[in-house]
DNA sequence: TGATATTATGAGAGCGCTCCCATACATTAG
DNA sequence: CTAATGTATGGGAGCGCTCTCATAATATCA
């Protein structure tokens, strides 16, 4: 069933290498040539062989995508969905597949390890790895091209994509002191990842910059998960927080449910922000007010990165941080007539 | 770098040929020789290329997920990641690795074809398939092996392992009328897949068996999504149920929404239950009674099922509908009581 | 003990493709 | 007009492996 390059070429009249060179869009192939055999190929429904092809050709285009699954709260979230199809598309349009991992620890030994020395695959993208991923070492000795979604916070030889976290919280944090609040508490994300990490980052930079005393009672570590929220917004209530500036949206759900268990409403006793605008962010009590991230693109732009870094290894890394964008919706109001109520009260 | 068969023959003073016979496990080996190549493959940090021996052997040993997004809906809640998992790890356990597809519309021409055509896959998984998915067609022309997640409601010589989802549902509408429930409605899935078709029919045969007349103003179609679920309650609050099945867990966040938003008090107004049992199911405001589903050990059975008709091609179709859970929270108590005091009011 | 089966190994033919090199012919330059 | 350059094609080696077949060595049986 599946035909072969010499069947093409018996029935076009040319030799393998002729039609070998059309299917590869070289130069050198008359006008007439080219499209003979390219009717006889539709014809006979022709497929190249990949195997064949990834062997005498060295190269595979298939790209892998590494996923550690020690951050099992992530899949909570459409970040993985929106990211794969991101990367699922752009390799598409690329002529590339996309192999997958799940890396949990046990498997990271053997398939993958196998799939990478044995040259199944021509480049590596890696999400979310942990800052001291193994998986970084045993990649580079392997000389393999690999980029990571999620920037390195202290290689600068590594190529990334990544959201602008650190810009993207420093707004948000800004925006809510410009609305007059005065005790903007945040929850940030663990600690051992660099998102969680630029996002508090940025919450600090806005108060430096606004000359607000950072007050490390505001400050509550969380997890990104919805109950990591609940517990920390728990925590934070003590400390009569006016703002809290969650480093996730899940975080921000849970705030907001522990907020309502304490009887307090949102936005008038106390405003709460996101970041990630997942889509249920749209539909909370109230809608909430969070930062969007070019998910689906950063896939995208990570994988055409590792493709071009793969057919021009020139040793150079690609460092790209991408916009977001704040999305205003119902969690904060302005604190300037609550101030003045609150005043009027005493 | 990346070692040979050659190479490793040369060293252990043994010829290609035997090489092979020990890297795949062949009988005919003595001992000694297995034992002396071994070490040396393992000294030279052999890894077989997998280009060379697909070519050769005709096998890949790599599995295709495919998944339509049309469904995008679908990505909202943690479905495919979980899913992913459970065939990545099955994969991996069983020396296979996947290779993934985001099916939108105008790729599944393209890189799909090229993949399945070229050889580069030896089988396909299917994932949630729409009824008259034009992949299933081509698959089966193509005479490669393939599996759905999601049972086919008509062909009845495809392979799929799925959830039963009739019985689930049937289980959980016979658990509410046993509550004393007596207007339950139901709000359905997209009437074309086949997982919100099942779960309807779950429901009549529920009501069928307990002798409860079935009415037609108590189902509404939704679409799986929270939005969905908000509109279809707000239908069905004229026509004033008791209890309400959404097949979906989304669906029924969205029913809560309506229904807070309505006035109503779950589980003493009304009692709600959803299907799926995602992560939030446990956090929504009160904790929504669902149905568990083992996506995770489905994917898993899938990528085995699929190996195994792989490597033992004898045609039969294999067909498995898996058990699900009824997880009891708090979004439906008994009715009993709630009837008596409505009734003494009167 | 000779015939037969079993086990251990090597030789070699591909798998279907890419890519380098050789060749043939057409074009241009000196 | 000869030499150099460019264009279109074919030939063939070889990518690293599997697998059949041949061969040699050893074990089994009447």
């Amino acid at each position: 069933m599946p035909s072969t390059l010499e069947e093409i070429a018996k029935h076009a009249g040319v030799s393998r290498s002729t039609v070998s060179r059309v299917m590869n869009d070289h130069p050198n192939v008359a006008q007439e040539t080219r499209a003979r055999v390219l009717s006889v190929a539709e014809r006979l429904k022709y497929q190249p062989n990949i195997a064949a092809r990834s062997l005498a050709a060295g190269r595979t285009r298939i790209l892998g995508l590494v996923i550690p699954m020690g951050v099992s709260a992530l899949f909570t979230d459409p970040y993985f969905p929106l990211l794969i199809q991101g990367i699922s598309s752009a390799c598409s349009s690329n002529d590339h597949s996309v192999m997958l991992w799940i890396a949990e620890p046990e498997y990271e030994r053997r398939t993958i390890r196998q799939a990478l020395q044995g040259g199944m695959i021509d480049g590596v993208i890696l999400a979310s790895a942990l800052m001291d991923d193994p998986m970084l070492e045993a990649l580079r000795k392997r000389g393999l091209p690999f980029i990571l979604v999620g920037r390195h916070p202290t290689d600068d030889q590594v190529s990334y994509v990544d959201v602008d976290n650190r810009s993207a919280a420093r707004d948000m944090v800004a925006y809510l002191i410009r609305l007059g609040y005065e005790r903007v508490a945040t929850i940030t994300g663990p600690k051992n990842m660099i998102a969680g990490a630029d996002r508090l980052h940025g919450y600090l930079t806005a108060l430096r910059e606004r000359r607000v005393a950072h007050n490390a009672d505001l400050i509550v570590e969380g997890d990104f998960t919805e109950e990591g929220g609940y517990v920390a917004m728990q925590q934070l209530l003590p400390f009569a927080p006016d703002a809290v500036f969650a480093a996730s949206d899940a975080m921000a759900v849970g705030a907001l449910r522990a907020l309502r268990d304490a009887g307090k409403r949102v936005p008038d006793d106390i405003a709460i922000t996101g970041f990630d605008d997942v889509p249920f962010a749209a539909r909370t009590d109230p809608p909430l007010t969070t930062i969007r991230q070019p998910i689906q693109p950063m896939g995208a732009l990570a994988a055409e990165t590792l493709i071009n870094m793969i057919s021009h290894p020139d040793g150079q890394p690609h460092r790209v941080l991408m916009p977001t964008e704040l999305i205003i919706r119902a969690t904060c109001g302005s604190n300037v007539r609550r101030r003045k109520a609150v005043n009027s009260k005493q």
